[in-house]
DNA sequence: GTGATTGCAAATCTTTTGCACTAAA
DNA sequence: TTTAGTGCAAAAGATTTGCAATCAC
């Protein structure tokens, strides 16, 4: 279930998307896809890549979140106000939300049946369906 | 279906919620509840309370609408970064979410059905779960 | 070379905070 | 009174932007 994917495929995302695979592109990709799965925020990337000595500046880590977002490697999750999460698992799933500590943790897609969904108003098109169950500890 | 609450609620539901009734309060409890349930930002109430001549900070807005908020008078709904709604419908519903106008609109929550959830992690208990439609206008 | 990308600092935007002032009980 | 609530301006965060320097092709 957790797959883990190769860190030479870090290089092919980044080309496979269209955007060049410069050092700071790739060195983000290889943090964000050589594991498993994670959910991280622009900061803390930032944090990760400083610490393993790769120097990108903050505004380059947006710009890198962004593209990837666009081109379908990374999908951004919107839990709380002020903080965007970047979600590396691209499939079908959803979201458990911890409240009290702001950590996300994903819900395999076939956890969650939606038996029943309106149809999307007149002139739209459904882009996608976001279930987040927010949890907090038991008192 | 579009429940309309009389007037003389606000200062019912803000005393209510054991908050003192001050003026500031009240005009915001009239502008969020007087009419039928909407979905706002802080900046838009503040908008609103200046264009009827209500003097209140911004700061005041933001208060009020977190106490309310914890009262249970308003449901705050995270769909895109670095904005919050506040609904005012806390019934057990859902959102459409307009990504191109970035407006939200409710689904009653008979018109969503989860057949199928997960058991919250151990020791957490579920708080409220989020359905989010996205859609955007057919291309 | 040339156009895309980066870094930096400044700017923007939303939200929060500190604190003196005001008002409700 | 006395305590909660308010306004203001500053602070705090997250994110974006402008632009010159740098890199990939």
């Amino acid at each position: 279930m957790t797959q883990t994917r190769p860190y030479s495929d870090a290089i092919e995302r980044v080309k496979h998307a269209g955007l060049r695979p410069t050092r700071q592109r790739l060195a983000l990709a290889r943090l964000l896809f050589q594991g498993r799965d994670r959910h991280v925020t622009a900061e803390q990337l930032h944090g990760e890549a400083k610490s393993e000595e790769i120097p990108v500046s903050l505004a380059t880590v947006y710009n890198a979140l962004h593209q990837f977002t666009r081109a379908g490697l990374l999908r951004e999750v919107v839990v709380e106000p002020g903080r965007s999460y970047f979600d590396t698992n691209v499939d079908d799933h959803h979201h458990f939300y911890f409240e009290d500590s702001g950590q996300l943790q994903d819900i395999p897609g076939e956890e969650v049946r939606l038996a029943r969904l309106p149809e999307p108003p007149s002139g739209t098109r459904v882009d996608r369906v976001d279930v987040i169950i927010r949890v907090r500890e038991n008192g």
